[in-house]
Formats: C-alpha cells, sequence, structure tokens
DNA sequence: ATTGCTGCAAACTCTTTGCAAGTTC
DNA sequence: GAACTTGCAAAGAGTTTGCAGCAAT
C-alpha cells in the first residue's frame, strides 16, 4: 500500500484527506512489524516536525473506528497498531519484544472445522486469533 | 485454592509470606473472571484498607515474576491478572468487557500435532494461546 | 540480625481532551 | 462557509519508584 491506497481509504469512508493522516499511514506501512505510538510518531515527525502528537494519536484513534487499522495489545506490552488486512495470527518473540505476522490459510480452516463440529455452550464465536509465543532463530531487531 | 495454598506456594519458592501477598492472592482467586488491578486493590483494602496501592501493584508484579498469576491484555483494555493454572485460552466478548477461560485438551492437541507437523520458518514456538472473539449468549456482566 | 517488604507520596508513561485557529470539501 | 481537523498544552489513567521504617525468617 502507498499513499494514493489511503487517499482512496478515505475518500472512499467520507473521511477527509489530510497530510497527517496520510503521513500516519505511510509511517504505520512503512514500519516493519507493529509499530507503537512512539515509533509512528517519531517517523511522522522525522517528515513533519510540527504535526503533534495528540493529532497522530487521534488519527490512529479514527483509523481504528473506521477499520482501518487495529490495535495489538500483547500482554506485557503497550498498544501496538497493526494495517488491517487479511486473516493472520501473531508470533511473540519470548525473549525480545518482537512481533511478526503470521498467516495460515491451512490452520484457520483446520480450526474453523473444529469449531463447526464443536460448538462452545453460551457462546457464539465470530473470530480467532492465534498468539504463537516462542523464539525466533534469526535474531534481528524489531 | 485458598488461603493456605498460596503459603505454600511462597514458602516453594522462598518468597517471604506477609498477610499483604495472602490477601492479594485471595483477592484474585475470589473474583471470578480476570480481574483488573482496580478490583483488586478495592478487594484487598475491603480486607484491609492499610493494604497501599504499591504495595499491591508491587505484588502482583512479583506473582508474575515468579510465574504464579499472568498478565493478561486485551487489544482495548488495561492490565488484567490471571491465576497460572493449566493451559487454557479465552473467550472474549465483543460488545462488553467480559473475558473468560476457555479449557480444551482436545483443541491443544489438535494444535500442536499441527504445528508438530508444519513448522514455522525461523520460529521455535514454545507455547501458544488462543483468543475467542464473539458473544456471549447468557448476558452476566463481569 | 539480616534480608526483604510495606506504606507513602511523588514521579512517570502513555493516552486523551478542550479549545482556538486553521483546513478540507 | 459549514463542518471537521489540527496543534498545543494541560489533564487523566494506570502503573512504577525511592526511601525510611517495619516485619518475616
Amino acid at each position: 500500500m502507498n499513499a494514493s491506497t489511503i487517499i482512496d481509504i478515505l475518500k472512499q469512508k467520507k473521511l477527509k484527506v489530510t497530510p497527517q493522516r496520510v503521513l500516519v499511514f505511510e509511517a504505520i506501512m512503512k514500519i516493519h512489524g507493529h509499530p507503537v505510538a512512539e515509533q509512528i510518531i517519531e517517523t511522522v515527525q522525522k517528515k513533519n516536525p510540527n504535526i503533534s502528537q495528540g493529532t497522530i494519536y487521534k488519527t490512529l484513534e479514527m483509523f481504528v473506528k473506521n477499520g482501518i487499522i487495529r490495535k495489538v495489545k500483547t500482554d506485557a506490552d503497550v498498544m501496538r497498531y497493526d494495517a488491517e488486512t487479511e486473516k493472520h495470527h501473531h508470533l511473540y518473540c519470548s525473549e525480545t519484544e518482537r512481533i511478526e505476522d503470521y498467516y495460515d490459510e491451512e490452520l484457520n480452516e483446520l480450526i474453523e472445522d473444529y469449531f463447526r463440529r464443536k460448538q462452545i455452550p453460551d457462546f457464539e464465536m465470530e473470530d480467532f486469533k492465534l498468539q504463537l509465543v516462542g523464539r525466533f532463530k534469526d535474531k534481528r531487531n524489531h
């Protein structure tokens, strides 16, 4: 995705297109992994230091409300943001803070099949997410 | 679990047994669901108002470090605490803040089997947790 | 006696808010 | 020009910390 895509997304949802919104979205796309607000703020302000952090938080919240991005949290971490794309799961490193997306359609179907067979009492399932905890063998930083 | 259990757990781990620690643990056990710190503080202070919130936070942190409890977070919520028991997953209500534990050994085995067959590149899996998102049919409050 | 814990209050981090001025459509 | 968005700075929530005195082993 690039800048023109976010412009289209915003127009399509009848939201105003502002340079701030475009930069925030680009920052999320550009940062590999699941950026925390701080990284987004830094990236955006590197391009334009006049954009305030209040605006960035407001923009992120607005993106979340409009289904453009998603909030992600780990059990010991601050909020992270993730562009809303296809269904995926997360790989968490148990020694570092690194998080990666994990796509696996076969796994999705396995779990969906399982829950078609087995109902959970008093609960109507809409979606599921798997957190896979372990260690990355390549020691990149994120 | 009751007070004598936490006393044993602490002794076994060579941690000091204090009334504060016992009360914090009892509060977590007593509150159904996954209490947030605020509920724990309230429950503890109802029994003994002299116990400070700093102590309760320190105690919770200590319990987490020693594997007695676990931190749990949803994507849009504050930290919650969960007694460390057997492996389980979480049911999240998409309309309320309710969280319930979900135990399913058959599901665990299904997923474990799957990942024995299929390795994730550059990632050594240690554990997994499933978040099941949906709606509870019985509308209790939590 | 020693080591570690507690209570207190202040500090800190992350996020949200109110509002006047500025932008977008 | 109407409605919405921005920047700023201040406030808010939740959590962490430092330290003197106290309690557990």
